[in-house]
Formats: C-alpha cells, structure tokens, sequence
DNA sequence: GCCGGAAGAT
DNA sequence: ATCTTCCGGC
C-alpha cells in the first residue's frame, strides 16, 4: 500500500492540478498523471533545475541532466520503483507520434516540447517577455516556468485559444440565433443575460479575451450546457495602446489584443457576409490571423459551461480594467469553459476544425491547453 | 543513447 | 489510453 510515492497528493505545493486533469475521461476515477504533465512540473521548479531544466535560447527544449534522478523521480511518482531511464525514455518516444515531444537530434538527453500544439490561457501578453510570478499559497516567489523563446510562442497561442474558442461560439451562436445578427444589433449589451452573451462591441471575440471571467477550458463530454460568456460593457473598453517589444503589428487595449490591420474579418463577419446579412464592424481592429481558411468545425461538438459565479455583472469593472492588465487572474479554481472539439488540425495553418482539447494547471494563474 | 515493435499492466 | 517492460537493431 505504502510504496513511498506520492499518489493523490499534489506533491508540488502551488500547482494543485485537478483531478480531472490528471486523465482523460475515458478513463474515469483514475487519478494517474501524465509524464509530459510530470516533466513540465519539474522544470518549473527551481529545486530541480540541477535535474532537468529549459534549453536556454531554444523554445521548448530542456535537457534531462540526470536521467537517472529523473527516472528515479518519475518512478517514485507512479509507485514504480524499477523505473529507470530507458524506460522513461521509451515512454517520452510515445509522445513524439502524439507531437507532444520530439527528439533534439544530436543532443543528449535533450527533448522538445511542440508548443504549437500546447496552448496557454490566461497568460497576460503584456508580460510574456518575462515568466510571471507564481503565486503558491502565501507565498509569491517567481517562476521560471518558460524558457524566453516561447513567450512568442505563447503569445501566438494565447491568441490563438482566444480566437478560437470565441469563433467556435460566435458560430454555434449565430446558427441557433441569426436573427440576433441582422445588422440592427447595435445595442450595448450592459451585463450579461443567460444565452445573451457578448456586448456587441466584443463579439467578433478576438478582443474578448477570458482573463479577467477566468475563462477556461475543460474537456467534457458530458457537459450539454448552454453557452454562457461573463463578458461585459468593460471589455470593449478602449484605452491607449501599448505596442509589444517585438511584435508591432499587435496592440495592447485595455485587457486585450488586436491586430493593427481591420482588413481580416472575423469569422462572424464572414459568417453574415455569406448569409447576407448586415457585416458589422467591432468597436476596435479584429485580429484574426487565423482566418479566412478551411471549413467551419462541427457546432454540435462544442459544449461551453461557465460558472455561475462568473456571470454576475461587474459595474465596477470598468474602472478596474486598467488597474487589472497587469496582473494575472486568479484561476486557482478549475475552469469553467468546456470545449470539446472533435477532429484535430494543425494551428500553424489552419483554425478550423480545433482540436480536442485537454488541459493542465500549470500553476494558480496559468493553464495550459492541450490538443488531445 | 536512441529507436520503435511487441506484449502486458492498469 | 498511457504507460511499463523487454529487447533487437543502429
């Protein structure tokens, strides 16, 4: 029974992953945790960083410096007390079909991670030059959880979750309601009403982003809940731009990004485009860089449920905005967005159909979104 | 060291 | 499904 490993106990204090990201659903009441789930959470602990640790200058990439601790830790984790490198190793080659890893050619005891493939949420971009700070419990200490080269990385993804999963509900939302798009829908949305979701301003959704509502995605299939987005008049806010070191064709508003050029519509722009209807324009640019390929995804696929607790409108919100943009949401909570998406893509060149989606906690303000 | 097939465990 | 164990081959 007691093999000294740590079993259902999150071992490392400050990344309380829930139990459901631990194992998909098909495998219900298994609490077992995934070795890229494990390789990630030691990188981001400094204690380990003689163990394994990032690849300096090579987004991704880390470097087991001790295979036989790393084994040694692995096994101590799942209760196999015979784990040794090979063994790991040969687990870590499973990812590479997945595209989860793949192999640093030439370099020993060096892997990399497809980030491409993992997406952060609630990564605040205005920050992605710098690892943000961690908070555990009562204590902030910093975290060196990514290596400088995947903040561009990141930044790409976070857009890309961002986009996604608001097109996804722009689409499923203008097919069960297309009369709320018929052009005259210039009112101001002010709170939010169940199944009344977005301020106009916002709904095109790249600039809706989720930090602020701790929006997030769980994989659930079971869920078959209305769409409810805890957006408000405040997100359309449109305060003086910051330009982002390095990426000048993005701007900073408020609490969100957009694209300098308004030349690409939104999805739901080209949806009424193609059905007729009114095109309107958003309150800001729309950045949609992932646009204007491919097929919509299957809408009965998506299955979105937020917390009610989220929904309630915030007045004082507003004034807030500014004061919140550099700080990170607290997501200690598992998310409450569920989407479940069934075929898989690449995101480097398409959007559409998104892939199944699987996510981890990296630490009380960060998750990562895994296509599965 | 690294690779991937095969079979077994959970 | 995700490893774990074993192993022949490079």
């Amino acid at each position: 029974m007691h093999c000294g490993c740590v079993s259902n106990s999150y071992w490392v204090p400050g990344l309380a992953f829930p139990d459901w990201a631990y194992k998909a659903e098909s495998s219900p009441g298994s609490r077992q945790i995934q070795l890229w789930h494990f390789i990630l959470e030691l990188l981001q602990k400094e204690e380990f960083h003689h163990v394994i640790a990032w690849q300096q200058g090579e987004y991704g990439e880390f470097v087991i410096k001790d295979p036989d601790e790393v084994a040694r830790l692995w096994g101590r984790r799942k209760c196999k007390p015979q784990m040794n490198y090979d063994k790991l190793s040969r687990a870590l080659r499973y990812y590479y079909n997945k595209r989860i890893l793949h192999k640093t050619k030439g370099k020993r005891f060096t892997y990399k991670f497809n980030f491409s493939k993992l997406i952060f949420v609630n990564y605040p971009v205005w920050d992605l030059r710098y690892p943000p700070p961690a908070v555990l419990g009562n204590n902030v200490c910093r975290t060196p959880a990514l290596p400088s080269g995947v903040q561009r990385e990141v930044l790409h993804n976070t857009i890309l979750a961002h986009k996604l999963l608001s097109d996804q509900l722009a689409c499923r939302r203008l097919l069960q309601n297309p009369m709320e798009y018929d052009g005259s829908s210039n009112k101001k949305t002010s709170g939010v009403s169940r199944h009344s979701l977005l301020p106009t301003s916002c709904f095109t959704g790249t600039c809706c982003n989720f930090g602020s509502s701790g929006h997030l995605y769980i994989p659930s299939s079971s869920s078959q809940h209305s769409i409810e987005l805890p957006l408000h008049p405040s997100r359309s806010l449109y305060s003086p731009t910051q330009v982002l070191p390095g990426t000048a064709e993005w701007q900073l508003c408020a609490n969100r990004l957009i694209h300098q050029s308004q030349a690409l519509l939104s999805l739901e722009e080209r949806i009424q485009s193609h059905r007729g209807l009114h095109s309107r324009t958003t309150g800001g640019n729309v950045l949609s860089p992932y646009l204007g390929h491919k097929t919509m995804s299957p809408i009965d696929n998506i299955h979105v449920l937020t917390s009610p607790s989220t929904m309630k409108p915030d007045p004082e919100s507003r004034f807030r905005a500014s004061e919140e943009k550099n700080k990170f949401q607290d997501l200690s909570e598992p998310p409450k967005l569920c989407l479940n998406l069934s075929e898989s893509h690449d995101v480097n060149t398409k959007l559409y159909p998104p892939p199944d989606i699987e996510l981890m906690n990296l630490n009380s303000k960060t998750w990562l979104l895994k296509p599965a």
